[in-house]
DNA sequence: TTAGGGTAGTTGACAGTTCAACAACACGAA
DNA sequence: TTCGTGTTGTTGAACTGTCAACTACCCTAA
């Protein structure tokens, strides 16, 4: 696979550098600051918590593992544990899907609703703290456009993504 | 702590909202690809190649663990287990810090050496084609200087931080 | 009808990270 | 000196996510 030409390697320049750095320093405290706090003060993690708010806002409150795994860029296992673990709290149910036999779906219980709106506040506050806030209207826009570019680009990418239909295109 | 004044939770309005789920989903699915890409084509993770490039770039090849910690904004527990895992492989060694008995200096061997400079290359190649090529120079430095605000204002809140120097102020 | 290949989802072993508890040292004050 | 407090770094258990292998199902074509 791949020509392999070596073509001397383009480094980065200083810009780039620094650039790239701040990135990876930047997202890492801002998502171990909003890992802490729902550590902290709530009862579901970041992850368990992007799970409900996906639930909630489809028209049934469901949605099938694999829409759901897309939609939050998880992967299809990292999906079948994070469900699986909220199921034994309650939070999600999950159920047969009427016209394929594969497919399962995962819906929010009562609970789970509750426990999202009990909850959304402090994850909102905390967004609004450690990213909005700190943010001009503008800055956060520019933020948003460019990480989706930044995820077109990867999804573009075969490389880039899981096992899931990698087709072993050598043979 | 803190008055808890229940003010009415403000919302993200639809504009913010869309930027924030944009910057979470680009962020996972970049650094899924680069992390994809170290365990399929290079011999250290994403986190043991930041570890070498710091080392790397310190005068003596060599940092003390609290100011590689810091510097790559890593737990201290982290920090011990990556650089253990990577001195029972030989990139790196430790020993005592003149002046300060708790201290432990992480300095890269030979072979440390070779390995980050044999892999560059290639971590760079993959940085290009997830990020940097993907984004003109203009947004890949408001990028840049957008995220060092976000990480700033983290530094700046107590809360955001891990257990050091935590204090536990409500005694 | 069945064979073949693709898709959906799960499982268990494993790797990396976090947390709490801890040991060892530094340093200032009594 | 000695005590108390803060800092540095480690440890092991628990948790989360990944990977590879697997089951079960769908669908098309011969």
């Amino acid at each position: 696979m791949k020509a392999a030409h070596d073509a001397p390697p383009r480094w980065l320049d200083r810009g780039q550098q620094r650039s790239w750095r701040a990135y990876l320093d930047g997202n890492a405290r801002l998502l171990d600051a909003l890992d802490r706090e729902h550590d902290a003060h709530l009862s579901v993690s970041l992850p368990e918590y992007e799970v409900l708010v996906r639930l909630s806002e489809s028209p049934e409150g469901a949605l099938r593992m694999s829409v759901l795994a897309d939609g939050l860029a998880y992967s299809r296992s990292r999906t079948t544990h994070t469900v699986r673990r909220m199921e034994d709290r309650g939070l999600v149910r999950r159920g047969a899907v009427a016209g394929d036999g594969r497919g399962i779906v995962c819906s929010l219980t009562d609970a789970g609703r509750s426990m999202l709106e009990a909850e959304a506040p402090a994850h909102v506050a905390a967004v609004r703290r450690y990213l909005v806030d700190v943010l001009t209207d503008d800055e956060l826009a520019a933020l948003g456009g460019i990480m989706a570019k930044v995820a077109q680009g990867c999804a573009a990418d075969p490389a880039s993504r899981g096992p899931s239909s990698a087709k072993s295109l050598g043979d």
